[in-house]
DNA sequence: TAATCTATTGCAACATAGTTGCAAAACCTA
DNA sequence: TAGGTTTTGCAACTATGTTGCAATAGATTA
């Protein structure tokens, strides 16, 4: 995990810092989408506030991780696939928000279909964002 | 356009005053998607912060607008349909954001794709956004 | 249309989210 | 391990949204 961790900021070319590594580990560990606030649960106060929004800031800048829009405007951010690289995301994957559990998945999967546009639109980018009942939720109920 | 939002209001049940008519007015003359800002901006500083705050969520609590999510986590609102009644919002259309002029449209007419889940995932709502140059801007280039 | 009741508004204060500049500390390179 | 560069923490600030309460405006009925 460690060294899994430490290979993906140096293949991004970023330098190795405890912030850093304690924050993807976040990711990792948890399976799903992650507000800003989760993280903040996650690292305690071992690092400032400002240091948790510049660090995702750069991560999303690098192509490590993407946000996604969420029906309430809350901020999410998720681990990239491999085929993201810096300034340049392919994550054209369904997003999943669970009512029960309230966690967010990525639905690799799952693509955004193509959808006929009105004449003289030029679609450029898809968000899809679906939320209902998560795996989980209904296997556990 | 006066009779047309007194009307409107009645309609809802709301009682017809200042702030909500020069609200809802600002929805009928832009023809796209307002934010909060936008708002406050068109409406200038003759009624609070506060209550355009409020205003907005009794149009939404009373089915006359509905928000939109955007992949940068502005909360947007636009009128609905007039099938969208109290509580019970079936804004099942496609949302177009303009990369160029900023603004943002309701797609009546493209209605969102069904898809396929995954195992066990239960899909309640899809909200999709998509961004591109829109008819006006295409047109004027 | 005036009296009364109810709903709405404005104010003030507060809460939360996110940003910026700058000095101190940590990291990387050689 | 010495040097330069990047990252961090702090403090202060801006923007965005919320709540309680008294004052005001709208609706209702006589």
């Amino acid at each position: 995990m460690e060294q899994k961790i430490i290979d993906l900021l140096k293949r991004s070319s970023l330098s190795v810092t405890d912030s850093r590594k304690k924050i993807l580990e976040s990711f990792f560990q948890e399976n799903s989408a992650l507000a800003h606030a989760d993280i903040e649960l996650h690292v305690g106060d071992e690092f400032d506030r400002v240091t948790i929004y510049r660090t995702l800031q750069t991560f999303v800048d690098k192509g490590i991780i993407h946000t996604i829009p969420t029906p309430d405007n809350a901020v999410l951010y998720a681990l990239c696939k491999d085929s993201c690289s810096a300034g340049h995301h392919h994550d054209n994957h369904v997003h999943f928000i669970c009512d029960n559990c309230n966690k967010t998945y990525c639905l690799e999967q799952v693509v955004v279909p193509s959808i006929a546009m009105p004449q003289n639109f030029v679609a450029l980018q898809i968000d899809m964002v679906v939320s209902g009942v998560c795996n989980f939720c209904n296997a556990s109920s």
